[in-house]
DNA sequence: CAAATGGCTGGA
DNA sequence: CCAGCCATTTGC
């Protein structure tokens, strides 16, 4: 017998392997061959009589554990073609290799809890868990739209019970892993015991063994980030993406898949109902609901609190502005408590030389150095290199004059004007102490917590009644085709931080561009017509949903050659092509994008067009960055 | 991916 | 003339 065996090589569909006599090998095994001088794990993708390659075969020499159920060959090799990746580096990206026997006690993964609360759901919500239940084993997907607070996850829940019911399993996903503990929780009460939790910070031995779970069929439920859309339950009833717009859902690292597209493919190839929940869906998604693609399920208003009071308020040259600094005097004198965004971290984002003006820069990635106060050093935040001694490198100058504001200086800024209030600041610097924060938070030790975005989706604080978005304008100069989406959907999320409780929320935006469509639309949380006119844009502009978009990107010496190459390329392949533009070097290295355009099948025509390609470049689908 | 191969440069 | 360097090819 010959084994076709997947191994993380690129450009190739597969090596064949003599099958010794005795041995049992069976599709979707992961076993251990020889190659070369080493020893691979590679994943059985066929078993059969004869082999395809003329040459001589090597032996298999070990099967260590069946991983993947078959049917999910076809999801990888669709999955494999669209990320422009050869089939053996998506299976070894995506599927988990078995760790020896480390005893992982199932202990709680989490140890947040929740107070019980009995919810009576609304008849939308029955409507709705009623249509997901019926669109189960069908393949049905949805798109569950509501405001934020509408009570989007009970009705998730109560179809997981349904679900359950039935002997189905359900698939859980949240854009984050500071989002799960909630979830999970919730899901807990719901289901009368813990689902399991998978995820990308997982230590390999619990995700193998959450694997494996999954693939017995001894797990009925589980919660996760996009990487557990995977999960290999035998008989899967329903898979929600909470928060469906999230760019968390689409992977950065080759393969470059988005949960969303897998969880359509798995519907298609296993029959659960896909539930998309969103405030603010992205605008292809809602397109799709049009065209008929997804059922629409709509919940029309909020079932916990009142819809939050939002108000443009301008931005001046203070981080805080008078408005603010007085919406946070009169929210913390009544004991609420408040939420300040801002997406950039850091004490001062800039520094120019006080003797000639040139702006100070990382001298191997040339972005603006950003000056942190605690550690007294200027850092590069492509890099990440520290300069505690800088120099301007026109005129030599030490001396400079700061400006620009990251949540470092805001926490400052909140403690220099309420010294007796207890602030503290979530982002990436203090991410490593997230769940103290949290709970901290959550329990009232702090009143003020200013936050890069990490903290603005779906966290539920009754006592947040203030939320400020310090610099709204910022979001909408993001350098992509998908800022004013991007802007929307962190205002209108952060928006539902505020008033969860009885007490009613308010939010401030600092904007010197109240009218932009997306903000004035995020202002009057109507998302339609946010979506009316986005849409508008994207089809003069030709943007996704009117047509697919593929990122190359060059790194490197060559990189200006290579990319003048492949645009040259493609552009005789008859495709549309945008650039080479170059982008600022990382440490040191060059670096030139381009931007194809093209219809459905571009990846697939991309990848026929460059069949190999060096290590030293990328190239991405359906990009969302460009930077 | 990592090792092997093949084509080219430069040296004392 | 061959070591050393690079880019390219190969593995089953």
């Amino acid at each position: 017998m010959i084994a076709l065996v997947l191994l993380p090589v690129p450009g190739t569909a597969g090596f064949d392997y003599r099958v010794p006599e005795g041995m049992e090998v069976r599709p979707g095994d992961w076993v251990e061959v020889p190659f070369r001088k080493r020893r691979l794990l590679g994943l059985v993708k066929e078993v059969r009589e004869t082999p395809e390659y003329p040459g001589t075969l090597q032996e298999i020499r070990r099967v260590l554990s069946s991983a993947v159920p078959p049917r999910f060959f076809s999801v990888f090799a669709r999955l494999s073609d669209e990320a422009c990746t050869s089939l053996g580096i998506t299976v070894a990206h995506l599927v988990p290799k078995p760790v020896g026997k480390r005893a992982h006690s199932p202990q709680l993964p989490f140890s947040y809890t929740e107070p019980a609360k009995e919810v009576e759901l609304t008849l939308e919500q029955k409507r709705a868990v009623e249509a997901i239940v019926a669109g189960m084993g069908k393949g049905q997907k949805f798109l569950l739209f509501g405001p934020p607070a509408a009570g989007k996850t009970e009705v998730y829940l109560a179809c997981a019970r349904e679900a359950r019911e039935a002997g189905r399993a359900s698939l859980l996903l949240e854009p984050e892993i500071s989002l799960l503990p909630q979830l999970w929780a919730r899901a807990t009460r719901a289901l009368g015991g813990p689902p399991a939790v998978y995820h990308g910070e997982l230590p390999p031995g619990a995700r193998w063994q959450v694997w494996q779970e999954a693939l017995s069929g001894g797990a009925a439920a589980a919660v996760g980030t996009r990487s557990a859309v995977f999960l290999p339950f035998p008989r899967l009833g329903l898979l929600v993406l909470d928060e469906e717009g999230e760019p968390a859902y689409k992977e950065e690292m080759a393969p470059h898949y988005h949960a969303r597209a897998v969880a359509e493919a798995r519907a298609e190839a296993e029959g659960p109902a896909v539930v998309l929940g969103a405030a603010a869906p992205a605008v292809e998604t809602f397109f799709r609901a049009e065209k008929g693609e997804l059922v629409l399920l709509q919940l029309s208003r909020r079932a916990v609190g009142q819809p939050p009071e939002i108000r443009a308020v301008p931005k001046g040259e203070e981080v805080l502005g008078p408005e603010l600094r007085q919406a946070l005097t009169h929210h913390l004198l009544r004991g609420g408590q408040a939420l300040l965004f801002l997406n950039r971290i850091g004490f001062f984002t800039g520094a120019s030389c006080r003797r000639c003006g040139e702006v100070l820069r990382c001298p191997d990635c040339e972005v603006a150095l950003v000056f942190h106060l605690a550690e007294k050093v200027f850092r590069c935040h492509a890099c990440g290199r520290n300069f505690p001694d800088p120099a301007c490198r026109r005129c030599g100058g030490t001396r400079f004059r700061l400006f620009g504001a990251g949540t470092e200086r805001v926490e400052h800024e909140v403690r220099r004007l309420f010294p007796e209030v207890a602030v503290a600041r979530l982002d990436q610097e203090t991410a490593k102490d997230r769940d103290r924060i949290l709970s901290d938070f959550a329990a009232g030790k702090i009143q003020v917590l200013v936050g890069a975005q990490m903290v603005g989706k779906g966290l539920d604080f009754p006592r947040v009644t203030l939320v400020g978005i310090v610099d709204a304008d910022q979001l909408l100069a993001a350098p992509t085709f998908y800022a004013a989406e991007r802007a929307f959907q962190l205002l209108l999320s952060a928006g539902g931080r505020a008033g969860r409780g009885p007490w009613p929320g308010e939010v401030l935006v600092q904007t010197n561009l109240p009218e932009h469509y997306a903000l004035a639309s995020a202002l009057r949380a109507d998302y339609l017509s946010f979506y009316a006119t986005e849409l508008r844009f994207r089809e003069l502009l030709r943007y996704p949903p009117f047509a697919r978009l593929v990122r190359i990107l060059a790194t490197g010496k060559r990189a200006e050659a290579q990319a003048q190459k492949i645009a040259t390329v493609l552009k005789e392949g008859g495709l549309e092509v945008l650039g080479p533009a170059r982008l600022h070097p990382l440490r040191g290295a060059p670096r030139f994008q381009l931007l194809v355009r093209g219809r459905k099948d571009l990846p697939i025509t991309v990848r026929k067009l460059l069949p190999k390609l060096p290590p030293e470049v990328r190239v991405e689908p359906d990009p969302l960055w460009f930077g």
